[in-house]
DNA sequence: GGCTTGCTCTACCACTTGGTAGATATTATC
DNA sequence: GATAATATCTACCAAGTGGTAGAGCAAGCC
């Protein structure tokens, strides 16, 4: 593996862990196995470095996202599509916390990469709602734009935040465990406020 | 207003905004307008700081909680909770900020603090669910520990990453603005996803 | 061989960090 | 008015920060 892409990811998990704040570049460099001017040969600076991060998780998340919105419009299982949604975060919770620590420390700039990389989605989506609205099959008071929002919003936070949940939502012997009733949970609340009885 | 006080405030305020390792023992103490000494006279180290921070909060959240818990009781009315329990975030955003920087940033001490100030209250609201599914009034298929901490959950992101969603979200000349679109899907999805159609 | 290009390093820089020592001022108590 | 307690300050500290200069070194190319 390429020293450039053993910086990104070691950055992304402390960056993740710690916040950028929270991380230095000697500690980043450090889980390397690397002196810190040789991390700055790759990244002029620490902020482009974060920058990177970010940029290589939207990509992904570009790379990934097409396929599973169009599936969805085939099927029309809408449900699916916030499922599949909400499984970017779920399968790796550093996004989930990367994403949500630049919503609180960057919060305007991140504004501006939500509306080159996800605006386009969410407006698909939006079609998406309200041909299904006039069709009956979903009700008529949901908005669009603020589901889905409201979704991705429970699948981020849920992820990121789920470790400080043992003790308030404990592992359950029928339940399951506190990430698979959270999941559940959140899974059961997005359909049942979505559909209609025809829908469902 | 005493010095203590003031310390407290500008630093819940700047934590909030940029974060425990964002935010410097010297930039509270310009804030409040002392030296740097006077500050760690009141409070022997930034983490002490911290530490009343988030307890100026909890005991803010014990003196308001109880009344709403009770109240919903007597009115037998488990979404005027859940709109009441995310009030006390909408109702000031630094305390949504500070959960989540606190959430992810230390998860375990947060389980610690939760243990003791949240869980007596999601025990209450288990025994109402519980007890309004046996009559039908609440649908068979809720999880109440994980239902009650979905919806807090998407009061406190919601409101801590309101200011990233101006552009995806935005102002809506029926639907209002980026913040009423969001409180209102909030409180539709909740309602939506908990009543029987007896109990709505 | 000589020369360039890409990479890693040691040594260093100015600056900020959280925190301390201890002098000085202000206020309340007798 | 003397004394003690409370509060605020100046001056300082060691350690860490992001970042730079430039030497060394290996591989490829002519």
């Amino acid at each position: 593996m390429h020293v450039r892409t053993r910086i990104l990811t070691h950055a992304t998990r402390l960056f993740a862990e710690r916040g950028y704040d929270g991380t230095s570049v000697q500690q980043i460099a450090d889980a390397v196995g690397i002196r810190k001017p040789s991390l700055l040969y790759y990244f002029k600076s620490k902020d482009e470095l974060r920058e990177n991060v970010i940029g290589e998780m939207l990509a992904h998340w570009n790379a990934v996202l097409p396929s599973l919105l169009l599936k969805a419009q085939r099927e029309e299982r809408f449900d699916a599509t916030m499922e599949a949604l909400s499984e970017f975060f779920i399968e790796d919770p550093d996004r989930a916390r990367i994403l949500l620590r630049e919503a609180l420390d960057r919060p305007k700039q991140l504004d501006t990469l939500l509306r080159e990389f996800v605006r386009p989605w969410i407006d698909v989506l939006r079609e998406q709602l309200e041909r299904a609205k006039r069709r009956g099959l979903v009700r008529g008071d949901v908005d669009p734009e603020a589901y889905a929002i409201q979704v991705i919003s429970m699948a981020v936070s849920g992820t990121a935040v789920v470790d400080s949940l043992q003790t308030i939502l404990p592992d359950d012997p029928v339940r399951g465990t506190t990430r698979q009733r959270h999941v559940r949970e959140l899974v059961r609340m997005a359909r049942a406020s979505l559909y209609t009885e025809a829908g469902s």
